[in-house]
RNA sequence: GGGAGCUUUCCCGAGUGGCCAAUGGGGACAGACUGUAAAUCUGCUGCGUAAUGCUUCGGUGGUUCGAAUCCACCAGCUCCCA
């Protein structure tokens, strides 16, 4: 029982984009005194803060926020550097007596921290991914996928053989690490999470408004200037290699190039943050449970006073 | 005024007598996800008590055992000559 006590409690902010994640993270830190830790993949870099949605300076100087602006654009970032830094964060605030209170749509991110997963077996060999992408290149994507069936049949059944991306990572692992994918993510899953978590997902019950906000947000960023960060981006594009490819930046890539107008651009970008967004709500759908609090709950109260009870009655039954 | 062509399922776009509810792409919807995750990948998309079932390929009528495919007329669109 004191074991359990000892875990730090953490609310973790999640759902798709252009829901307003970091403004309730920003209310919730100020009624219960906490801080802000980032859990999205593109929020660690400088210089990207349009197209990233960033917490304005305003948010920042009311909060704290942890891993935003940590990284120049051309360093590398993922979800082990991400649970180690966040980890590290919590310990620290818990310590403190603040409340982590983690805001951001990477699911991996968050998913992967609050259930603890351990990576650090599983060191990344760049030249060794190379060697089998080119691999790829020659024999084939089925050869690969072949030779994980050989290797690991019971991760290889899991994974679809066009997804390369996954087959390679996972004979990476098997080289790195000496075993097979499935021994090492069983070992690296904690039999219990490491913090007291409340997660919440907001969402809409009306999927088109939803799609509304996002395309409001897209405008907005480009009133904002959106289009001069990501001609920085364009011109860095062989160097930042995570922005380059971040919704956002990259669709507006051929008007950059002078090969489209600007407004089908536009269009894209909505379209693109739309279905990330999808692909975000299936994510907190089936990873993790999440309590989802519903924007345009019909006769609710605001959002914010509900997700403020929630809060306080995760503190209260600690 | 004369001539030629076009009209397909949410969109684009194949199909030119039966193997067509109709290739493919997009979108939408749904799903997977353990080191680039704003990434990568998958499924599905007329109705349906699911059946050799029903209703579709601009409209109406016709030819035929059988039509999205052939014919006639009508409507709309495009282009060319005046």
């Amino acid at each position: 029982m004191a074991a359990l006590c000892e875990r730090p409690a953490v609310v973790a902010v999640g759902g798709p984009t252009a829901t307003g994640k970091t403004a309730l993270a920003v209310r919730l830190a100020q009624t219960f005194g906490g801080e802000a830790i980032s859990a999205d993949s593109m929020e660690v870099y400088r210089g990207l803060d349009i197209g990233t949605a960033k917490a304005t300076q305003a948010e920042r100087a009311g909060v704290p926020h942890h891993l935003l602006d940590i990284l120049d654009p051309d360093e590398a970032y993922s979800v082990a550097d991400f649970t180690a830094a966040a980890g590290a964060c919590i310990r620290r605030l818990a310590a403190q007596g603040r409340l982590p209170i983690l805001a951001g749509g990477t699911g991996l991110y968050l998913t992967s921290l609050l259930s603890g997963l351990d990576f650090s077996a599983e060191t990344a060999d760049p030249a060794l991914r190379a060697a089998l992408r080119r691999r790829a290149e020659t024999e084939g994507p089925a050869a690969l996928y072949a030779e994980l069936a050989r290797l690991d049949p019971a991760y290889a059944a899991t994974v679809h053989p066009n997804n390369l991306t996954r087959v390679l990572r996972a004979l990476e692992i098997a080289a790195v690490t000496g075993r097979p994918l499935s021994a090492q993510r069983a070992a690296a899953r904690p039999a219990r999470p490491p913090y007291r978590a409340l997660c919440l997902c907001l969402a809409y019950h009306d999927r088109a408004a939803l799609y509304r906000r996002i395309d409001a947000r897209v405008d907005r960023m480009m009133e904002q200037g959106l289009l001069a960060e990501a001609r920085y981006v364009y011109e860095n594009r062989a160097r930042f290699a995570a922005a380059a490819q971040a919704i956002g930046y990259k669709e507006l890539f051929p008007y950059l190039a002078g090969e489209s107008e600007l407004a089908p651009c536009v269009a894209a970008l909505k379209q693109a943050s739309r279905r990330y967004a999808k692909r975000q709500l299936t994510w907190f759908r089936h990873q993790g449970e999440a309590t989802w609090l519903y924007l345009d709950e019909p006769g609710a109260p605001p959002a914010a006073e509900r997700a403020e009870a929630l809060v306080r009655e995760f503190l209260a039954g600690g």
